[in-house]
RNA sequence: GGGUAGGUUGCGGAGUGGCCAAUCGCACCAGACUGUAAAUCUGGCGGCUUACGCCUUCGGAGGUUCGAAUCCUCCCCUGCCCA
C-alpha cells in the first residue's frame, strides 16, 4: 500500500489530469501484487524527424515510469501518419509518403534514447495491426462512435464551425489511435492535454472490446519560446534536441522571461523555491543557468557549460566564436585587381539566401569585415587570408586564400 | 445534381483594370538599446553580374485590353445551403 503511494507521488507530478485516479491506483497495486509491470503506452507520429523540448515533458513522465519499473510501449504511429493527426490544427495535414515516414523512423530511438533507457523500452509500429485490419474490421471499429461524438472534438467542431474541410480519414484517426490501446493492451496512456480525446478513445474503444480501460495520464503542454504559442516546429519556436549546443543554448536564451518558470518546472530537476529566487533576483542569470542545465542533460555537463561560455562571448562581448567554420575565396570571385564584390563573398559563403538578402544586410550595416563595418553595397574588398567575415550577429566565416 | 461564397507573397488577411512586388498583423532578418538570440524602438522582408532599371509572382490554362491579382471563357480545389 504504502508502495502505491509513493509510486502515485512520482507519476502525478506536473501532470495535469489522471482519468481515473482511483484506477490508476488499482492498477499499480494489482502489478505490485502479481509482479506484473503496467504496460504504458505513449504514441508519436513520425511526421517531422525531430523531438523538440515539447515532446519531452510527456516522455519524461514515461522515463517515471520505467524507473518506477514498468514497461513503455512507445509507438510509432506509422499508419496513421498517412492520415495525419488533425490535433491542434485548424487545417488537414499532407499525407506523408511511405519513404518519408522511413526516414524518419529511425531517428526517433535515436533522440528518444537521450531521455529513457533504450533497454526498458519497446518500440512499436501501428501498421503492424492497422494494415491488416479489413474494411469489416473497420466498420465494426466505425460502429463504437456517433459522428456527433467525434465532431464534439475541440479542433473538428472549431474547423466545423469556420467552415473549414474536415475529412472523412481525419474522423478516423482518434478511433485508430483508440485501437492502437486495445491491439498493446495498454493499462496506461500518456499524452499531452490536447490528446485527451484521443486518449478517452482509447478507453471506450477498450470498454467496447471487453479489455479493461486504460488510464489516461495528460502533460501540460510546454510554451515556445514565444511564451506565446505551444511549442511547435511548424510556429518556429521549438528547441530540437537534434542541434548543436551552441544552438540549443542560444534557443533557450531567446525564450521570453515569462516562460522561464515553466521551462524550469517541466524541464529541470530544480526545486521550485530555488528558481524563483532565482529569476526574481536575477532574470538574466537564471535563464543561463535553465539553459546550461537543459543543454547539459542532453550533451554533457561539459558542453552546457561550454556553450554558456561561447554564448557570452559572442552575445554579450560580441566577440567572434572561437570555431569559425571556413571559407575559401576562389580565385574566380576576384577580378583583374584581386579584390571581391562584398555582395558576391556574402552570397558565395552562404551568409545570406540570395544577393538581394546580402545586399540588404549590407546596407543595413550587418556586415563587418575582421570588425569594420562595410555598407556600400557595391564595395570590392581586398581579401587577406584569415580575415573574418561577420553578416548580423551570428553568421561568421573565416576567409582563406590559397 | 442545383444554388452560392471563396482560392493572393511563410501564415493570417487587404486589394476588384493602371498609383501593385502588391496595405496591414504575425513570424522572420538587421540596427539601436539592454540583463540574453528577453523586452522595447527603428528599418527591412520575391529575384536579378552590381539596381530612380529589369525579370517572375496573386489556384491552372487560354482570352479581352495600350495595360489585369483585378474583366471574360474553360478547368481544378474548398466552404455553406438545397436535393
Amino acid at each position: 500500500m504504502k508502495e502505491t503511494d509513493r509510486q502515485l507521488e512520482t507519476i502525478k507530478r506536473n501532470t495535469v489530469e489522471i482519468i481515473e485516479e482511483k484506477e490508476l491506483k488499482a492498477k499499480i497495486d494489482k502489478s505490485l501484487s502479481s509482479g506484473i509491470p503496467l504496460r504504458v503506452k505513449y504514441g508519436i507520429d513520425p511526421t517531422a524527424p525531430d523531438i523538440h523540448l515539447g515532446h519531452t515533458v510527456p516522455i519524461k513522465k514515461l522515463k517515471d515510469f520505467q524507473d518506477l519499473g514498468h514497461r513503455v510501449l512507445f509507438l510509432i504511429g506509422d499508419f496513421t501518419a498517412r492520415i495525419g493527426d488533425p490535433t491542434g490544427r485548424n487545417e488537414t495535414r499532407p499525407i506523408l509518403s511511405d519513404q518519408d515516414i522511413k526516414r524518419n523512423l529511425s531517428r526517433y530511438r535515436e533522440q528518444a534514447g537521450k531521455i529513457l533507457d533504450l533497454e526498458k523500452t519497446e518500440f512499436v509500429y501501428n501498421s503492424s495491426w492497422l494494415a491488416p485490419l479489413s474494411l469489416s474490421d473497420l466498420i465494426r471499429i466505425t460502429s463504437i462512435f456517433t459522428i456527433a461524438q467525434v465532431l464534439e472534438r475541440d479542433d473538428f467542431s472549431k474547423r466545423y464551425r469556420e467552415g473549414k474541410p474536415i475529412f472523412m480519414q481525419e474522423f478516423l484517426y482518434p478511433l485508430l489511435q483508440g485501437y492502437d490501446s486495445c491491439a498493446l493492451q495498454a493499462d496506461v496512456e500518456i499524452g499531452a492535454t490536447e490528446q485527451k480525446f484521443n486518449l478517452l478513445a482509447g478507453r471506450t474503444m477498450q470498454e467496447a472490446m471487453g479489455q479493461e480501460k486504460q488510464a489516461v495520464i495528460t502533460m501540460p503542454i510546454l510554451v515556445g519560446t514565444d511564451g506565446r504559442m505551444k511549442m511547435s516546429k511548424t510556429y518556429n519556436n521549438h528547441v530540437p534536441l537534434q542541434s548543436q549546443p551552441e544552438e540549443m543554448f542560444g534557443r533557450l536564451m531567446s525564450i521570453t522571461d515569462t516562460a522561464m518558470e515553466e521551462y524550469y518546472r517541466l524541464l529541470t530537476r530544480e526545486r521550485e523555491a530555488v528558481f524563483l529566487e532565482d529569476i526574481s533576483s536575477d532574470p538574466r542569470k537564471a535563464k543561463s543557468k535553465l539553459a546550461r542545465q537543459i543543454v547539459g542533460e542532453y550533451f554533457g555537463l561539459e558542453a552546457g557549460e561550454k556553450a554558456e561560455t561561447e554564448f557570452d562571448r559572442v552575445f554579450r562581448e560580441k566577440q567572434a566564436p572561437s570555431d569559425i567554420p571556413g571559407f575559401k575565396v576562389e580565385p574566380g570571385l576576384e577580378d583583374v585587381q584581386g579584390m571581391v564584390l562584398v555582395i558576391d563573398l556574402i552570397s558565395a559563403a552562404g551568409l545570406a539566401p540570395s544577393r538581394s538578402e546580402a545586399r540588404r544586410l549590407v546596407i543595413q550595416k550587418a556586415v563587418k569585415l575582421d570588425d569594420e563595418i562595410v555598407a556600400d553595397p557595391s564595395a570590392r574588398l581586398k581579401i587577406r587570408d584569415g580575415q573574418v567575415l561577420k553578416v548580423g550577429k551570428r553568421k561568421f566565416a573565416r576567409l582563406e586564400k590559397s
